[in-house]
DNA sequence: CTAATTGTTCAAAAGATCTTGAACAAAGCC
DNA sequence: GGCTTTGTTCAAGATCTTTTGAACAATTAG
């Protein structure tokens, strides 16, 4: 059971040193924001709320946090945390480090936005469109031996999907060569 | 209620010609499976699976569809069909054509990609980011007359959200250009 | 070794989303 | 005018997803 809160308000005078986030408990209303912002994005990217709000608290965070100070500052439960912490360290959004003086799992945000979105675009575009690509080429030779009356039009409907989907597979690299420029560079963003 | 069912199973001799979809109100297992797979693709962007469905169904049918042919062939209800049709139509995913032997509303499927995806992208995209750049500009703005006490970190944090967001809208462009290109083969594909 | 801390798992509850179907409106037909 | 066909709306139900929390494993400190 943390420590998230005391009844009587007062500070349960932590063993950790004052820098720990575990010090300062509560989001200031800035950091709320920017967990709002984050949940709602990535909702919009089709992975659920509270994998935002995560990344969002760590990604606002001067230190990195620790699993506990995730669920104290979101409210959320162990379950959630865990569950959320894992994803984001498999898509790369969230990496670990270490603290000698700390026994815990330290997380922090990848800021990179290659890196980011690498691991997204690989888990709702690049393996979702690889899986099309085989279903793709099954249903074309299911239809070569069908009896389908429309066999015709469905095939030319078929090959216009192909041409869609080889289209979208192209796609990924030009995106990915996007990604890679710039970013964060001290300098030379380009636009102004 | 359309006579999409039969006790006895015999034709219930319609009204309409021959060649009319109302005619053969079953699926091939082909069509089936276009069903199925745009429905899988659909809901991978991030809409509800029926709205695939329905987009299938017409998208596999060498004839104009009706609104009732659409809730027979897919076993779904008049509400499910009406809304999921409304959203098509506004996503620009299907188009109504006019059969003046037919008084009913008759639906094709959008076949070029540049206009199937340009409604996709708008609604799922554009707007989206656009919601995210006022929200990004009432942030910075919020955050310059608080007194958080991070407020350099949040700063450079926003600062880099600025800085995908930018990204993110300077991308759209190029992945119209992209989508544009002679995807269609004028062969005779017949869908018009 | 024992106790305390840290994080995971998973069945059940809560919540969000989608579907249904019956009541309703609109428009053509007789 | 009344009857039929066509499509829409929306509250209630069904279904799917997410979250919870308590039991559990793993690790470390004492």
């Amino acid at each position: 059971m943390p420590p998230s809160r005391n009844p009587a308000g007062e500070l349960p005078v932590s063993p950790r040193a004052a820098d720990d986030v575990s010090a300062d408990r509560r989001l200031s209303p800035i950091q709320v924001e920017v967990v709002e912002l984050c949940a709602d994005t990535v909702q919009q990217l089709g992975l659920s709320r509270s994998v935002g709000q995560i990344f969002g608290v760590i990604y606002g965070s001067p230190q990195p946090l620790a699993f506990a100070d995730v669920v104290a500052l979101l409210g959320i439960s162990n379950g959630s945390a865990s569950q959320g912490l894992r994803f984001l360290r498999e898509l790369g959004a969230v990496r670990l480090v270490q603290d000698p003086s700390d026994r815990r799992e330290l997380f922090v945000a990848e800021t990179e936005l290659r890196r980011l979105l690498g691991g997204v675009l690989k888990h709702r575009v690049r393996d979702p469109l690889e899986a099309g690509a085989l279903r793709l080429t099954q249903l074309e030779a299911k239809l070569a031996d069908s009896d389908e009356p429309d066999r015709e039009f469905l095939g030319q409907r078929i090959d216009s999907l192909r041409i869609w989907h080889r289209k979208a597979l192209h796609f990924l690299p030009l995106l990915q060569a996007f990604l890679g420029r710039g970013g964060s560079h001290k300098r030379g963003v380009g636009s102004e």
